[in-house]
DNA sequence: GACAGGCTTCCTATTAGAAGGTAGACAGAA
DNA sequence: TTCTGTCTACCTTCTAATAGGAAGCCTGTC
C-alpha cells in the first residue's frame, strides 16, 4: 500500500477486466495470478477469500464511479448535458474497449448466484445510480432543461436501463456503434422543445 | 425419446433454470443432476459435452421464441398491441418468477468467455429477435400504428435495450414491478397522436 | 412363442485437472 | 525484531469427461 500501483491494486484492476469479460465465477485466482505475475498464494494475501476481493472491488468500482460523476457535475451545469457526457463517457469506454462492460450491470444479470456480500455491493451500485439520475432529472424538469414524459424517478430508471441494455447489445452483437445509436434518439426525446 | 416430458428434457429445463439465476459457469453436471434425479453421467450419454447442452439449449430457446411471436402474431394484428403483448409476456414471467430472466440477455453478458459454438447461438437469438421487432415496428410506422422518432431499426435496437435494461434493474432492485413501470412509458412513446 | 442381437438409458467407478484455500518458510524493509 | 509480501508445497472439493457394464426394450428370425 503506498505505491501509485501497488499489487493489491494490480489484482483488483485484472480481476475488474476479468469480470467485466465473464463473470463472478467466470475467472478464477489462477487467472489473477497470470495477470499479475505471482502465485496465488500471495493474492490471499491481499484478499484471503475470492468474495472479499469481489467485495472490495465492487466497492471501490462505486466509490470510482461517485468521483466520475461529481467530477462531471463540476463540468456540466446543464441536466441534458450532463446525461449526454455519461452516455458519452460509456460510448468511449465501449468503442475503445477499455471498459467494454459495467462490472456491476454484469453481476446483477448473475445476481441470484452470487454470495451475498457481493450481492448487497452491487443492489448498493444500483441504487447509488438511480438515485443520481433521479436528481438530475427532478433538476432537469424543475429549470426546463429536460422535458419529462413521466416521474423522475421512471424516467431515470428508465434511462439506466436504456445505457445497459445498448451495452448488452453492443457486446452481442460486437458491434460497439449500437450503443450510441440506441442512446442517440432516447437523449433527443429528453430535450426541451426550443431545443428541438 | 417421445414421451412428453423425457429425461433429455428435463435435463435442458433444469440447465435453463440454473442458467437463468447464474450464467454458464453458474452450474454444473452435479447441479442437474441432482434437481433431474439421476447421475452426472447419465447427463453425458444425452449431451456429450457441457458445450453440446448449452448449445442445444439455447437453439431450442430461439425455436420456442419463434414459434411463441407467430403465436402473438396470429392473435394480435396491431402492431402496439403486438409490443405490449411482448412486454406484458415478459412482466409477468417476471412478476410470477417462472423465467425471471432471458437466458440469452444473461449469456449475452457473458459473451466475450463463452465458449464459440454457444456464442454464436446467442448472437442468433439477437439477430432473430431484432429482426422481428424491426419488422413490427416498420409495418407500424406504415399502417400509423405505431409513432416512431428514428428508424425502424433503431426504434427496434432501443425497444429491445429497454426490455433487456428494465430485466435487469427487476432483477437488480428484486421488484419484479419496475419491470413494467419502465416498460409503460416506453409504449406510451410509440401510440400514435390520436390515441394519447 | 422363443430367443438372439442391437439399441437406449442409466449406472458405478475413475480420471485429470482446476478450484479456492492453508501452512510454513524465507527475504527484505521498518 | 517484527512486519510485509512473496514463495513452495500441499489439501480438499469440485468439474467435466470417460470406461465399461447392467437392465430393459424393440425387432426380426426361426
Amino acid at each position: 500500500m503506498g505505491n501509485p500501483s501497488s499489487t493489491s491494486d494490480e489484482i483488483l484492476a485484472s480481476a475488474r477486466a476479468l469480470i467485466m469479460s465473464g463473470g463472478y465465477n467466470g475467472f478464477s485466482y489462477a487467472d489473477i495470478a497470470e495477470v499479475v505475475g505471482i502465485r496465488k498464494a500471495s493474492i490471499h494475501h491481499h484478499f484471503p477469500s475470492k468474495v472479499d476481493l469481489v467485495r472490495t472491488l465492487v466497492s471501490r468500482y462505486r466509490e470510482d464511479a461517485e468521483v466520475g460523476l461529481e467530477a462531471f457535475e463540476r463540468n456540466v451545469q446543464n441536466p441534458l448535458e450532463l446525461l449526454k457526457a455519461y452516455a458519452g463517457y460509456w460510448a468511449r469506454c465501449i468503442e475503445d474497449a477499455s471498459t467494454p462492460f459495467c462490472v456491476c450491470a454484469l453481476l446483477a444479470s448473475e445476481l441470484p448466484s452470487l454470495p451475498p456480500e457481493v450481492a448487497k455491493e452491487v443492489r448498493a451500485f444500483f441504487r447509488f445510480l438511480s438515485k443520481w439520475l433521479s436528481a438530475v432529472m427532478k433538476r432537469g424538469s424543475k429549470e426546463g432543461a429536460l422535458r419529462l414524459s413521466s416521474e423522475p424517478q421512471i424516467e431515470a430508471e428508465a434511462f439506466m436501463a436504456s445505457i445497459h441494455g445498448a451495452m448488452l447489445s453492443a457486446r452481442a452483437y460486437g458491434k460497439p456503434k449500437i450503443f450510441a445509436a440506441i442512446m442517440a434518439p432516447a437523449l433527443t426525446r429528453l430535450a426541451p422543445p426550443v431545443l428541438q
